[in-house]
DNA sequence: TCAACTTGTCTAATGAACTAGACAACTTAG
DNA sequence: CTAAGTTGTCTAGTTCATTAGACAAGTTGA
């Protein structure tokens, strides 16, 4: 509603106010307000929009530039370089490459690899396990269009599926290889949903601006009699992606 | 998993490393590794882990003092002094107040006001009218025990509920209000849940550090007969609160 | 061609953010 | 009491973020 202050208290904040600006610009890009190929204000109009200076501003847009969302001209202005935030849909049979159907041309699998390691406190309560047993955790990045858009890890119970890891090397799907364990169906028992900024290795794996915003998925799967299955918890970056429930 | 750059790169990011130091520990907080009461590890450990100077993070550790979120004793070290994130729970009938049940003993909720205007596209398609076409819209924010952990704004068509403004004024409940006006059901149609940074009305409304995370859910309620009567759009705090669906 | 509008580049100054080192003040265990 | 470990405070220097103003260079339409 008010337009002063707008991206202020630069000091308070820690955030830098071209970061601000660029978010800003982006969320109505992503968000739809702004379409492909449309032309952004000009530079004086949005310092005077933000209460800033057009350097500033500049350095902002640069940065978009940098990431693909947008496209400067000089003399003539920058335009919209991008398309509209992915939705990925949860339900009950939420299974990779379903959720984002028809909005990609090719949709790949990274498996950054798989290894035995002992639950913590939250992977054991998800599994009703013991904390402290061994579990197999698998470690994948999503691909969209050669553009990373989710960084995922499950966690598989060893004593329960103790030939996880070694039927996923081979099969590369998880439904495919409970059905193989005699797991003929699963569906999702739980989610929860958080937000907050990507870690050094998110960012580096899904090649983020530092700083970036994620959306944080954490489910349970549970086999037909309710059973847990498999953990999972999933990181999509906010800017690229939404959640549809 | 790499300790070395976890929080350099300053520069790019235009996130001040404080802010990211402080984000770090309020995530290990919020996300239960660390519990009520727990000391936090010493300046000068913390320093080497994130790789910054004792001066840095000892800014970080003043914000979140400021926060309420830690408390600092001269000689003893930081400890924590907040509970876990709230879970605010998403289903077919979500409904004020039941989302949290149990997990705040003062639930308020404040009406910022009411007013009619022309409807966005958004707004139009989601609620199946004409853009432009006349909306009531509803602005609120609520509390859990005196501290806000929601900011919502809904719109319900004008011409399929004229009175709508007029009888929440009176009644100060969604579900009373369309019950009086002849829908006695009405369930969640459909949901989706992106993030980013919140804006200056939000941060002041919402008591927040400038640059803190929102959780944004979009949501349509729908009568029996699946027609759309309710187009809501809420805004968490990712600190304090996730969405359980 | 010209005028108006756009982005690109340069210089300069100020304040915030970060680093480095040193020492004071306080707490705890021995 | 003492030593070790903790937070509190000071000085100083470097780099980044932001502002301000001026002018160059490209685009567009009259």
């Amino acid at each position: 509603m008010t337009k002063v202050t707008a991206v202020s208290d630069s000091h308070l904040s820690g955030v830098a106010i071209w970061r601000r600006i660029a978010d800003a610009v982006r969320l109505d890009i992503v968000g739809g307000k702004l379409a492909r190929g449309d032309k952004l204000a000009g530079e004086v109009e949005l310092a005077e929009r933000f209460g800033a200076n057009r350097h500033t501003v500049r350095r902002a847009l640069q940065a978009l530039a940098a990431e693909g969302v947008i496209r400067t001209e000089q003399g003539r202005g920058s335009f919209v370089d991008s398309a509209k935030r992915l939705s990925y849909r949860i339900g009950k049979r939420t299974r990779f490459s379903e959720g984002l159907a028809g909005q990609a041309s090719e949709l790949r699998r990274q498996v950054l690899g798989t290894r035995l390691e002992n639950a913590s406190a939250s992977v054991a309560a998800a599994l009703g396990l013991v904390s402290g047993a061994k579990v197999t955790r698998l470690d994948t990045v999503s691909l969209a269009d050669g553009r990373p858009v989710s960084r995922a890890t499950s966690w598989v119970g060893y004593r329960d599926f103790p030939e996880f890891a070694a039927r996923f090397a081979e099969e590369q799907s998880t439904t495919a290889v409970f059905a193989g364990l005699g797991v003929s169906d699963y569906v999702r028992a739980s989610t929860r949903i958080s937000a907050r900024h990507a870690d050094a290795e998110e960012t580096a794996l899904l090649k983020l601006a530092p700083g970036a915003i994620l959306l944080v998925s954490e489910g349970v799967d549970a086999d037909v009699d309710g059973r847990p299955i498999l953990y999972g918890l999933s990181r999509f970056p906010a800017d690229l992606m939404e959640l549809v429930v």
